[in-house]
DNA sequence: CAATCGTGCGCG
DNA sequence: AAAGCGCGCACGATTG
């Protein structure tokens, strides 16, 4: 039965109307609401409420907000008892808590939806594909963009009260999929830190935009000069003549323009010319131009030129687009369940912000806090090569961490039988590379799956040399060794792969059964999940980790009462924003709790975080 | 004209 | 049988 709570006169064949007494006498014994929100938009801080949604699979109330103050449902919506069931989650909650409402307890279809299906590429975890496949109802979605032209029509209504009314049920199939599947543990997890991202979206992070302005304008002349550099180069070469123009067009207002119309952002072009100038290659991709530096003057120059361009496009003045006219801040959007179980970001992808290179400092240093706050950072230091150590139990590897010593060192001096002291020494098969930065490349890379070829082609070395350094550095660890080739074996055997305790996050891969056939595609297809298998639940438990961390640090804000925000969630780091007064014992408390949370999963190997306190994000 | 694909590159 | 995992974003080229 449907119900109407606003200020219809009269209800209809399709719903009665209701009180808001009659609402909250309903749910004051139902223990897990189902619940929805209708918006005039996406964004909560420049959208509003339309209406809201609270069911059963019995009843569904449809709330006009326009009528109804949403502030009648806070007791009812903060009950701690109480577990709300949702799809997408961090939409309805962003919503709520621009009203000053914190949602107690959630349950998220999405989100369970995207634990049961990860690895699937093909998949979608929409509500009306969930309601199909688990129930065989077909969800009218259609209705969904008129919403806001029409108001809440009879029609609207219906809808809106359908979007609720599955969720207990495809709830009670979900969870007998992750009993069989013994993924209880991740639900609560992902179910816990989707508050988390709800928040850090919610609040977001200031740009300084004259800092970011000033960079911008750097790398615009930056571009500008390159391009001038390359066009006299091809203008010098007699081999390029046929990309000077003949007839130079008159400019009528004196400024210097240019001669060539060569577009340098397209590797076409690229490509061509350079082909023309007599440089073999197939791509110009940085790997490639690199081989080529010195076969011809462009090459150099166009290297740098796309390093440059980069800057200019993904973090040129186009970024402060994401800056919010309503807060004057950046809400990235946190995807939160990829394949492996990490995390990805949006709008922007502050994962990518620059780290190295000259202006990378600058650029991050745009990123501030509030006046009277600073930045309090903190960095998990080794995280995956720590979870190598705890899954593998490899004697040197274990040792170099318990020791405190420095990893790769170590293991260099191992590999290549050299003292620890000589690890920065020239590489004599390639005298440019030092011996620690191949050691670096193995342990990275072998974490992917990486073969001989591979570690021959990045490193410049013959493939046999490459093949020698891997024989060699898996006898020295010879655990490692068995932990990768046991995953790898393990996933394409399986079809699956898992991380580690107490969550064991599951990975499918749906190409096994492929894999296992006749088909032509079945060796591919094996390397793949071979080497998704190695690296998925080092990854994924890393995201583990991460999450925990999450949850942990938002509960010690609330509950210890610090003046803190979470502002941004990066791979291995979490930057907060805290008021300048209490940062010393924050540092120190965020340090804790790091290492807390990263000991719900790796019980065996010592964890590190770096932490710091700043008036910017700092690395 | 917009939608989609391919390439390249930022981060871990 | 191919040969390093996981992403998002911008741009140029191609397609509808």
């Amino acid at each position: 039965m449907r119900y109407f709570i606003g200020n219809k006169m009269i209800g209809s064949e399709h719903y009665k109307l209701a009180t808001v007494q009659e609402c909250l006498e309903y749910f004051k014994d139902i223990e897990e609401p189902e619940l929805d929100t209708e918006t005039t938009g996406l964004c909560c801080h420049v959208d509003n409420l339309l209406c809201i949604q609270i069911g059963t699979p019995d009843r569904q109330y449809v709330i006009d907000t326009g009528v109804i103050d949403v502030q009648v449902f806070k007791p009812l919506l903060e009950d701690p008892t109480k577990t709300f069931l949702l799809q997408n989650a961090k939409f309805d909650i962003k919503f709520f808590m621009k009203h000053g409402i914190h949602i107690s307890n959630v349950y998220d279809t999405m989100l369970v939806e995207c634990l049961l299906t990860a690895g699937d590429e093909n998949r979608s975890v929409s509500l009306a594909t969930q309601c199909k496949n688990y129930l065989g109802v077909d969800l009218d979605k259609t209705i969904r963009a008129n919403i806001q032209i029409e108001g809440l029509t009879d029609r609207v209504i219906v809808y809106s009260a359908e979007d609720v009314r599955y969720l207990t049920p495809i709830k009670a199939i979900q969870m007998e999929k992750v009993k069989e599947l013994q993924l209880e543990e991740v639900v609560k997890l992902e179910n816990d830190v989707v508050k988390v991202f709800a928040d850090m979206e919610f609040h977001g992070v200031l740009v300084d935009q004259k800092v970011w302005l000033d960079v911008a304008d750097t790398t615009e002349k930056g571009v500008e000069s390159l391009t001038k550099e390359l066009d006299k180069i091809v203008e010098t070469d007699p081999k390029l003549i046929r990309y000077v123009p003949d007839v130079v067009q008159g400019n009528l207002f004196g400024f210097e323009e240019r001669k060539l119309n060569i577009n340098w952002g397209s590797n076409n072009q690229k490509l061509n010319i350079l082909r023309d100038a007599g440089v073999k290659l197939d791509s110009v991709g940085d790997p490639v131009l690199q081989k080529l530096k010195s076969a011809h003057p462009l090459v150099p120059v166009l290297i740098n030129l796309s390093k440059q361009a980069k800057l200019v496009s993904s973090f040129g003045r186009d970024f402060l687009k994401h800056v919010n006219k309503k807060t004057g801040r950046i809400h990235p959007n946190y995807w939160q369940i990829l394949h492996t179980g990490r995390i990805s970001v949006k709008e922007p992808n502050v994962n990518q912000i620059p780290s190295k290179g000259e202006l990378a400092t600058i650029i991050r240093s745009a990123f501030i806090p509030r006046k009277g706050y600073k930045i309090v950072g903190g960095d998990y230091s080794g995280m995956e090569l720590r979870i190598i150590a705890e899954f593998s139990k490899d004697p040197l590897w274990v040792k170099a961490f318990a020791e405190g010593g420095d990893l790769h060192s170590i293991l260099c001096a191992a590999t290549f039988g050299i003292p620890i002291e000589d690890v920065k020494k020239p590489f004599p098969e390639k005298p440019t590379v030092k011996y620690r930065d191949v050691q670096k490349t193995i342990n990275f890379g072998l974490a992917y799956g990486m073969s001989k070829f591979k570690l021959a082609d990045t490193m410049q070395i013959p493939v046999d040399k490459a093949d020698e350094i891997i024989k060699k550095f898996f006898s020295v660890v010879p655990k490692v060794e068995g932990f990768l080739n046991g995953l790898g074996n393990l996933g394409k055997q399986r079809g699956f792969i898992r991380t580690g305790r107490p969550f064991r996050r599951i990975r499918f891969f749906p190409q096994w059964k492929e894999s296992m056939s006749q088909s032509p595609r079945a060796g591919k297809l094996a390397g793949e999940i071979e080497r998704r298998s190695k690296n998925s639940p080092i990854q994924g438990t890393n995201g583990d980790v991460i999450k925990v961390a999450l949850v942990m640090t938002h509960k010690a804000i609330k509950e210890e009462g610090w003046p803190v925000k979470i502002l941004l969630s990066v791979y291995d780091e979490l930057q907060t924003e805290c008021k300048e007064t209490h940062c010393e014992a924050w540092k120190d408390r965020l340090d804790e709790l790091m290492i807390e949370a990263a000991e719900v999963v790796i019980k065996n190997t010592p964890i590190v975080v770096d932490c710091a306190i700043s008036d910017y994000w700092q690395k």
